[in-house]
RNA sequence: GGCGCGGUCGCCAAGUGGUAAGGCAAAGGUCUGCAAAACCUUUAUCGGCGGUUCGAUUCCGCCUCGCGCCUCCA
């Protein structure tokens, strides 16, 4: 297998992975903020991520991923208070709409999903460690970091402090600092918001300081994955990374991975635009869920990805190709032995699938071996040389992509009415459908084609796709 | 202005100092009762200009275009 690598955005460059304790991993990702439902490119990332932790665990690491639910902040406060609810019933549909959008996507559950309000005491204590160690002051109420007390201050995304001082921003957020680059901590309450009562007094966290309280509590000190989408980078991990580490003097993540934004038809994704998608936009349009985690996984994580309707059809008809594949795999009759060619060939696809992925996880390389192994199966079979014997190693082969890419399962109907789409009734049922293909398979005997393509045609239209294969076998799959 | 990502076939996209993977689409063909699936064939000189080199799409410089961050936006 090859070695991994990454892009470290601390480095700046790709680099070779290894974890502190062999064999295991500990990484942290930033998750949605629940004030409304994810859209696509919140997903695009999320999606790399599920990617990356699929890769890991199938190169044998123990994972222990946390992924965050920030559950309070400004937009959230808000909202739930001019909807008149509590924070906790106000983004708890959101948070069942991340997890319901998360299944769809076949994006796998981390080993902690934790919400912000459930850790407000961690994030108290932490803060407390910055006061003790001076790296705090208040302010009408709140608690501010001192920037200027933290000299690696942008290490990780290169930011120019001069230029940031010189800014004309000094107070947007209203409140009194030292320096315009110094962030909250822990923010006084407004007149009726909502706040905690602690012992560093009442209000509400900032942002950052949860991803360092929670990553640090699950993870220890230092983890060894850290990664979000490229806007994080600055302020949000350069201030995690000032927080934790003036707390503990230990470096705070080993690997800073940063997935680059999608844009929807070369333009930024926006509501003003009109060009704003959630999942149940595009699952009410009648797209795939396994069509969009193809197309948002199959341009590697670190290149734009331009999102396109146009695009989305053809990641389905990708996937499309790949599933027949792997019909044909399963229900053609190929003469029994082995073929040693043929072996080789998966092996060789299965090496390259791996380096693909291993090369900071590219995603298009790693597809293109598998499309490669697929087409000269395709002849080998077409021949007549493809063999009974190859057939389980093609399998696995084909299980070994999908225990990453995660879009071989047909259950896309499945998926679509779990979130209230597609039609209600599920079609006919495979002994109806046996049933209607050994009519069919009748009157093609009698040579009676109309009788024959008529059943073709009905079933069609219940969704049933049937083809006849060349050896006279007929196989059938659900549209 | 600073920092960062990128401009490769109609669309998406990989990649290398020695004449460019893969997917989708299109056209023609093979197979098929018809279809579907599959296969075959056809379709690029890599944003522009210089430089280094025997040779650059790949290295360097300049330019240009697109996008992002620098204001709690993945």
């Amino acid at each position: 297998m090859a070695e991994i690598q990454l892009h470290n955005t601390l480095a700046g460059k790709i680099e070779k992975f290894v974890p502190q304790k062999a064999g295991e991993v500990r990484m942290y990702t930033c998750g949605p903020t629940v004030y409304d439902y994810a859209h696509i490119g919140n997903y695009r990332t999320f999606v790399f991520q599920d990617i990356l932790r699929r890769f890991l665990k199938l190169r044998g690491f123990k994972l222990n991923h946390v992924m965050n639910l920030t559950d309070v902040d400004d937009r959230i406060i808000a909202n739930a208070a001019a909807a008149g609810k509590s924070i906790r019933d106000y983004t708890e549909k959101f948070v069942q709409a991340f997890f319901d959008d998360c299944r769809s996507l076949s994006i796998e559950a981390p080993e902690h999903w934790i919400r912000a309000t459930d850790h407000i005491d961690d994030m108290v204590k932490l803060i407390e460690r910055l006061q003790q160690k001076t790296f705090t002051y208040p302010s009408e109420g709140s608690i501010y970091y001192r920037i200027a007390k933290f000299p690696e201050y942008g290490k990780l995304s290169k930011v120019d402090l001069t230029g940031i001082q010189a800014g004309a921003r000094v107070d947007n957020d209203r409140y009194e600092k030292e320096s315009a680059r110094d962030f909250a901590l822990w923010k006084a309450p407004k007149p009726g918001e909502h706040f905690w009562e602690t012992p560093i007094g009442p209000g509400r966290p900032g942002w950052h300081i949860e991803c360092s309280a929670m990553a640090m509590k699950f993870l220890g000190d230092t983890l060894d994955i850290h990664t979000g989408g490229v806007d994080l980078a600055f302020p949000h991990h350069e201030n995690e990374i000032a927080q934790s580490e003036a707390a503990t003097g230990k470096p705070f993540a080993r690997y800073w991975l940063h997935a680059e934004h999608l844009l929807v038809e070369g333009e930024k994704m926006s509501k003003s635009l009109g060009n704003f998608y959630t999942l149940r936009d595009l699952f009410g349009k009648g797209y795939k869920p396994s069509a969009l985690r193809f197309a948002l996984s199959s341009v590697p994580y670190r290149k734009q990805l331009n999102f396109t309707f146009d695009g989305l059809q053809q990641a389905a008809s990708s996937v499309e190709r790949l599933r027949n594949f792997a019909d044909r795999l399963k229900q053609g009759k190929f003469p029994a032995g082995k073929q040693k060619g043929m072996a080789a060939r998966i092996a060789k696809a299965a090496d390259e699938f791996d380096a693909g992925l291993s090369e900071d996880l590219n995603t298009a390389r790693a597809l293109a071996a598998v499309f490669d192994l697929v087409r000269e199966a395709n002849i080998a079979m077409d021949k007549g040389e493809f063999r009974q014997g190859d057939v389980s190693a093609a399998q696995e082969f084909l299980a070994t992509f999908d225990k990453v890419f995660a879009v071989m399962e047909d259950n896309d109907g499945e998926k679509l009415r779990a979130l209230g789409f597609g039609r209600p009734e599920s079609g006919p049922g495979d002994t109806e459908i046996d049933k209607l293909v050994a009519e069919r398979n009748a009157a093609k005997k009698k040579r009676d084609f109309v009788t024959a393509d008529r059943i073709r045609k009905e079933l069609a239209d219940r969704g049933i796709i049937i083809e006849d294969a060349k050896d006279g076998s007929v196989r059938w799959k659900r549209k």
